[in-house]
DNA sequence: ATGAAAGCGCTAACAT
DNA sequence: ATGTTAGCGCTTTCAT
């Protein structure tokens, strides 16, 4: 009766008005441990996230809240400060509390923990990215083609030689930003080089690398920033060396969302659309929650849009050195 | 055996080794729904956020993750996004997978909800401020003499006539930073009026007030505002009513963190310590869940610095319309 | 239709 | 010291 059935089964108004008095009478209030080990079912899901920063969870939080709607399942957030043995600890707790699955933007190095997870029969999908090599566990992530957006942008600046700066992840997504950059040089009849891509070892700096090559010969007159917290390094790495960012080179970058950008630094960059890939994430975990049968695969959430902000500008013309159009 | 009691107890190392072996086979996992069920202890605390926003649940999560270090107790962060039936739910859900506690950053009108969670006999305690009427439940809650430091700079640079910009939010640190500004001024020799505090219905959005003020006859020199939210507002009202911000009025606010701060627009901003707001919470919760004998009282973290930025400046000798200092 | 009983997986208390 | 059992609070199943 205390489960909402009232009018199917037929039982007195007034009855029912009698019961739930009686129940906040005694104080009831029912024990969701008994009947998820009853059920095998907690109507909870774990969300895993290394940080809380810039409004990113944030608005992946609203995808998921969104998506899961009226439906009894109750997100849990937990955050591991990048701490791997901390995630390990929190991904194990998840697990022994019997989530019904978890969404989790992955770290690089975590193969092992990701995999046990599986292993012990809990749903899992990465959020954002994946790891390399497990590609048995589903992802959502964001279409990595938006790339092309601010490679189109440098373009039309009469930007031609345009350095990638990334990140040495080992992750899925972020290597193929990096094939849709070269692919949209390529496609622009440029021959981009293996050493316009440097990779360095964290997602958030860059090494001295970008200034070294703005010193040598023909040097790049653009950067191609993979993750928009690097950007904000070179940039500050730009500023402290005395070299003018839109004027004499650009920078273009990506995953800000409106919102952070419009608050920080005005970064030019294709924001993400992190609400529909919160809410992406949620539903295809749902649906591997209520069909376990089906394994889906990975799947990009479009969309995403170029925001032009103060970064990037027009080829400086002072330097003969640039290369004409072909 | 599998509760790390083994050397205790006396065991071989052998056999430890056999049986840490077959659980790996089975691939038992231990299951904290019985285990919670049987010790009518979750190992788990919730801690409850309306949002994710600017950083600021990142850094409360860093000073709760310090606090709970190497102890077994596992935060699970729940976001409602300011929905109060949202709240109510995932408070419910809480309670009933009985979390051995709860830490809160309080809606304005959820004392029904509050006081329900304490009669379901979980451990609450709010953080950053509390709902009038509440004094049962505990709260860590920044200091609010910190206000004294913006009042101060405010002051120093010749402003007269500072008008307070807060909401009308019934809560008690919200409260407590209108006295000590109130209070400030007293004792720099001023003599308020009740009109010198607005008060407005939401804590983002500041009315069209101070737009009338600043066109009435002696006009504020300086607002001090409640919530740096709100200071955003009003930086921006200005800046579209063409009044220049740091030349002909200044403004000083609240609870920037650093961080967030220096990624914004400028504000000159009291910061808050935000980290330790965190760990001072998670702490007293502990010792709640602890000894539920006594109950702890409110209690300030203290702390936090002026951060001069770009909205603050001397007072405009332009307009003779001033008083003279006493 | 209604009620009784079994059992989810664990641990604390008890008996050996 | 070691093994056994009862029971946490719920839901599902089985018997009436």
């Amino acid at each position: 009766m205390l489960n909402g059935k009232a009018a199917e089964r037929k039982i007195s108004v007034e009855t029912v008005q009698r019961v739930l008095a009686a129940a906040k009478d005694v104080n009831y209030t029912p024990n969701a441990l008994a009947r998820g080990l009853r059920q095998k079912k907690t109507h909870a899901i774990g969300v895993v996230f290394p940080h809380l920063r810039n409004d990113w969870a944030h608005l992946i939080m609203r995808g998921v809240v969104e998506e899961l709607g009226a439906s009894e399942t109750v997100p849990m957030i937990v955050c591991h400060h990048g701490d791997a043995e901390l995630e390990a600890r929190l991904l194990r707790s998840l697990v022994e509390r019997r989530v019904d699955g978890i969404i989790c933007n992955p770290l690089r190095n975590g193969m092992d923990r990701y995999r046990d997870v599986v292993r012990r029969g809990v749903p899992l999908i990465f959020l954002g990215d994946a790891p390399k090599g497990l590609d048995e566990i589903p992802c959502s992530a964001w279409d990595p083609a938006a790339v092309h957006l601010a490679v189109e942008h440098l373009l039309a600046l009469g930007h031609r030689r345009i350095v990638y700066l990334g990140s040495r992840d080992n992750r899925v997504i972020s290597e193929a930003r990096r094939h849709v950059f070269w692919d949209s040089l390529r496609q622009a009849g440029l021959s981009p080089s293996r050493r316009d891509i440097i990779l360095s070892s964290t997602s958030e700096d860059v090494g001295d690398g970008p200034l070294e090559l703005l010193r040598g010969e023909n040097p790049p007159t653009a950067f191609f920033v993979e993750y928009d917290d690097q950007a904000v390094s070179l940039y500050q790495l730009l500023d402290d060396a005395g070299v003018a960012c839109p004027r004499n080179v650009s920078i273009a970058t990506m995953g800000g969302s409106p919102r952070s950008v419009s608050a920080g630094c005005c970064l030019t960059t294709v924001s993400a659309p992190v609400v529909d890939e919160g809410r992406a994430c949620a539903q295809r975990l749902m649906s591997m929650i209520d069909e376990p049968e089906h394994k889906p695969e990975r799947a990009y959430v479009h969309g995403g849009s170029l925001l032009v902000g103060q970064t990037t500008g027009p080829v400086a013309n002072s330097k003969p050195g640039s290369r004409g159009t072909p």
